[in-house]
DNA sequence: TTGTACGCGTTATCAA
DNA sequence: TTGATAACGCGTACAA
């Protein structure tokens, strides 16, 4: 790797010549030494040396991407088709604006703030933040950050946050199940916190308006843990076998849900209606097609990148808050009945 | 952020005398003195500075992960599952070792050694690496690479990899398809190339076996470009019923094919058998479950993280070439006929 | 046992 | 228009 001392040297002037035309401080240089620095430039293929340029400016060009990651689930994020066709996104955005994407995952904050001041990330995109990890990462890190799906108050306030309408989209798949005549419709989660919890109220508002008394057995929880997903699994589904329909939280569980149903006899949707959240291609590849909310998880992330650079770039965002809107997509697992 | 020479300034000690501290150099420093700058190092939350860091040992510690790209696909890398899977495996082994992984994804291979450069990475994994482009990266990049699925000859010489024996699986798989009536095989793909002719490989050394002859019709081809995708899957589909069954060399393809297929109201296993290769949650979640070719691509990635690392603290590796060997799970999407 | 001083590659300041 | 030089934070050879 050449260096720019190195390239003065041979070319007999300064580093901060080579370093003017590198960066285009095209009038603080003559036109000839410019030619002849850029021609040289280009025959060796130079290519700067970030960890230099860090230590120069105090910037990285590094946008920290941090999941927070529960280690005892039965898939790991990176298995997670939402996680992924968001990251996707993210790094496409991160990518062509010329800054780098680190990915930090790990189920320890403290390890998380660690990996982030030693990278000196110039900015930070948080996701799965529940409880106070947001908080603590924002205390200790006091560069711009955006977050995705965090529904900590302290932090909407102050940060920005790129969300979803969860309790509008989950509204709305529940009002379609009871315009198709569904009345007894359960809940399947496997929490009932940030994100899934205003899913969960999304759906109690349509059960509300419609005058459907809501009962706590109607919420059929998962246990996502890796030894009793499977169990877990079978037992919504035969608790499930008590209504007509099911809200699930995710294409994911509802993909499985119905799996578990199948393996049991039970049909859907003839016996059975699923609606699933995400619009993934779990979804869409099952047969049948899952009726689900859609939300596009890599146009999300692209947003969410883009907010975060024009921050960095010093622009002030026009609001804090950004909720995108999820639709219904109707397809093949909702059956009118009566 | 606070630094080496900061503590040193509060302390009254050297810097020297902080940093043989921080490197558990005990025997350079009395037992007070240690004892003193461990308490405040803990004190004051200390983070290295690797910027700085590299700059002084010219050691990155990132791992760099190089992926090349098809952006004319009508899925991205990310949205991959084998690729997700590989790549959290990857991640997983690299955190533990203390080292930080850097994903590059780009369709130009001169880009990504101009990131690799730039960041000075220690260590490379190279996934997808067709034609020259493991050549075009060993040339300009001298520290040390390890391939998964190359079948390049030049770099199989030369490098380590970590491979898959691709064509004893698909030779099992369509072995246990004539063992169960089928004669009438297609071979479903969307090239010919690398692993996937190897897969073709063991597919015709099956036939041969059983005295079966093979006809360029037997070749399914897919067009995954965006735009091509939905119309090709369609036409194979069509092709696919003049067959008993069909070999597909990934489980998405063979998902999407049993999609199409059902679409067009052809029943799978019923009217024609489908297996697949990878046993990703596609197949395992799809029902009816598809019979599948098994590889874990997540320990995959770790072991080749694992080999990469070993070979950076100056380990050689035994041998040069790691073959790991899948093997078929029987699931439900092959009918025994006759 | 402790401290001084230098080098890593880049950028920025300021003087020539 | 150009160049010398300091600074960024860390690790280390060598001196004390």
């Amino acid at each position: 790797m050449i260096t720019i001392k190195e390239i003065a040297a041979q070319l007999d002037v300064s580093t901060t010549t080579v370093s003017n035309v590198i960066h285009g401080k095209t009038k603080e240089v003559s036109p000839e030494t410019i030619k002849k620095v850029q021609k040289f430039l280009e025959e060796v293929e130079y290519v700067p040396n970030i960890s230099a340029r860090n230590l120069a400016q105090n910037e990285s060009k590094i946008i920290g991407v941090v999941l927070k990651s529960r280690p005892d689930r039965y898939i790991s994020l990176l298995q997670d088709p939402f996680v992924c066709e968001m990251i996707s996104g993210l790094e496409d955005a991160i990518r062509s604006a010329g800054y780098y994407m680190m990915v930090y995952i790990s189920d320890d904050i403290a390890e998380i703030i660690s990996h982030i001041s030693t990278w000196n990330a110039d900015g930070l995109i948080l996701f799965c933040m529940l409880d106070d990890d947001g908080q603590r990462v924002t205390e200790k890190y006091r560069k711009p950050v955006v977050f995705m799906d965090t529904y900590s108050e302290e932090m909407l306030k102050n940060y920005v946050n790129i969300g979803l309408d969860d309790r509008q989209g989950a509204c709305d798949a529940v009002r379609y199940l009871i315009k198709c005549g569904h009345r007894k419709i359960a809940f399947l989660s496997d929490n009932q916190v940030g994100v899934d919890l205003e899913r969960f109220r999304g759906y109690r508002m349509a059960l509300k308006e419609a005058g459907i008394e809501y009962s706590d057995r109607n919420f059929l929880q998962l246990h996502t843990e890796k030894e009793e997903m499977d169990r877990s699994l079978h037992r919504a589904a035969r608790k499930a076998r008590n209504y007509t329909a099911v809200f699930c939280c995710s294409d994911l569980f509802a993909v499985q849900l119905i799996n578990a149903l199948t393996d049991q006899g039970v049909r859907v949707p003839e016996d059975i209606s699923v609606i699933g959240f995400d619009d993934n291609m779990y979804g869409r590849f099952h047969r049948p097609a899952l009726t689900t909310v859609h939300q596009d998880a890599g146009y999300r992330g692209r947003r969410a990148a883009e907010l975060l650079i024009d921050i960095l770039k010093g622009n002030q965002p026009e609001k804090n808050r950004i909720v995108m809107k999820p639709h219904l997509v109707i397809r093949d697992t909702v059956k009118v009945i009566q």
